[in-house]
DNA sequence: CAAGACACTTGATCCCGTCAAGTATTTTGC
DNA sequence: GCAAAATACTTGACGGGATCAAGTGTCTTG
């Protein structure tokens, strides 16, 4: 049982699945075709024909035919393209629109009930697991979830943690007491912190977690940057660089006048992030910590 | 765009996959439903005609037709069946076996080709999608993980960190301080562990951490069961107290005389367990704790 | 032990979907 | 600048996938 075998498994499921579902469009008297084409009409604007075809995999004649059923049916209506005489813009008008109507209402009457039958997690994980899917498979049409920086909500400390000692895990050979380390750290900071002067976010899109930064007091003048993180995956689109402007936006408006931080040689990307930042290193020194041989730097920007 | 609107678009999303991948049984001369059937027959065992049927949701007449192709061409033998003269055992022969072979591989190569072109991220993301969309369904097909019990590994102190955190705040209405709290727990675990007196498990299945259970030292007699928690989803299925009988096995084996623990008179299903695990309670004080009115028990049992 | 349910099979039929050829328009190559 | 190739679409022809209904034995049930 591979990869492979896994993937043609769940594909044997959900063909079933999708063979109960599409009971649905029984009463319509559509085939599913026909019911596939309407739905791209009613959701994707106005098509060319040959698009598509090429993206239902419809034979092109088929297509044509189908289409030629709607346009008599005065479900759907095509203006000649301006600029190419082949091409035709393909558009479900209003009565294409009612006549889908009740077919709409029939899937999700049917997609409901299956829901129903779950219970709330099952439901949660069923759509996180459909939305996985999508993102491997690089669907364009998933829509992207909102970005969002929240304050530190429950579960969110421990995230952090965990994060922190499996990523340094991976990528320094750090051992257990980096993650101890960094429980301390944040458990720290939730007991002593005073809002005014320190401040975590952690970085969300929909219900994932994607990155997280702390900015904490060092002296009354001095602001620290810490526990900044990204996950592999939300890396390289300029999160980690929001991310730091929300810090340094805050330190500012609290009253620090300058803003250190520590990191290692090895972290090549987050340094050329605070170089690019305004920071500058002030210093470096080797050293040991948990079990590797690093390089420590502080960093350094006036607020 | 709500919970239905996205599982039909994933319905549409995947319903185009399929319609990629299942061009490699174009060259077969077979058609889907025939290779539905046969996939059924390879992997399942000997079937009766109405449950493959029923199971692919396939006209019987129609199912009755390609058996009778495939018999036609050596492909599948059918015995009568004992005790019922009705019904007829449907097996794949060998010749079957060796024709589906060619199409086994086009599949398999199909999918692999679809697979490459994801990054080992993508592709983990999509088995784990995919696994979980099947599970939310409750697919009974799909192979439950063993369940595994390991030491604490990268990541593991914060999963347990963020765990408790999430759920006693979902549950109880816990503050912040409290996942404060078990950072603290688990972060003084880590650093003054001593491997003979102390021990923490993960209970895993797959990937997925299920729960969690510690056994530290309070004095040279007596242990403490510590930070016991089990997911939601992973409870009522007797894994509580195979953690318990771990934990209570090993405080035997390093010596220990006797086992405490602290929980709240809220908990009633932890408690019942300790119960049914020869634990009694010694002592009940009400208090209040991260923002709650609660009823401390400690409770405890010989070894 | 008859009536009904059950496991299939067979017949009739339809239309889905494919291949191939044809038309009009646009792009490309020399 | 014009013929050849490509493109967007249509139409024709056709096979067989899929469905409904009726039929045949066999088993279960009241």
């Amino acid at each position: 049982m591979d990869e492979i075998d896994e993937i043609r498994e769940f594909n044997r499921f959900y063909t079933r699945e999708l063979g109960l579902l599409a009971r649905s469009s029984l009463g319509s008297g559509l085939g599913t075709g026909e019911v596939r084409v309407l739905y791209e009409l009613q959701h994707g604007g106005p098509w060319v024909a040959r698009d598509l075809a090429q993206r239902l995999a419809l034979d092109e004649g088929y297509l044509s035919r189908v289409l030629k059923g709607f346009e008599r049916r005065g479900w759907i209506e095509r203006r000649p393209d301006a600029g190419d005489a082949r091409r035709r813009g393909i558009a479900l008008t209003p009565a294409g629109a009612a006549a889908m109507a009740p077919l709409e209402d029939a899937t999700r009457a049917e997609i409901a009930a299956r829901l129903e039958r779950l219970d709330p997690d099952a439901r949660a994980g069923l759509l996180a697991g459909a939305a996985a899917v999508r993102r491997a498979f690089g669907d364009p049409d998933l829509p992207e979830p909102p970005l969002r920086f929240t304050d530190l909500a429950p579960g969110d400390a421990g995230w952090i943690i965990s994060r922190h000692g499996a990523l340094y895990a991976r990528d320094e050979g750090y051992d257990q007491t980096f993650e101890a380390l960094v429980a301390g750290i944040v458990a720290d900071f939730i007991r002593t912190r005073d809002p005014d002067r320190g401040r975590a976010w952690i970085a969300r899109a929909g219900q994932d977690r994607l990155g997280c930064i702390f900015c904490v007091r060092e002296t009354d003048e001095v602001a620290q940057l810490r526990l900044f993180l990204l996950e592999p995956a939300a890396r390289g689109r300029g999160l980690g660089r929001r991310m730091l402007d929300l810090c340094l936006g805050f330190a500012r408006e609290a009253g620090y006048r300058r803003m250190v931080l520590w990191t290692h040689e090895s972290h090549r990307a987050a340094c050329a992030l605070y170089a690019a930042a305004g920071f500058s290193m002030t210093g470096e020194t080797p050293a040991v910590a948990f079990g590797q041989a690093v390089v420590d730097q502080t960093w350094e920007r006036d607020l």
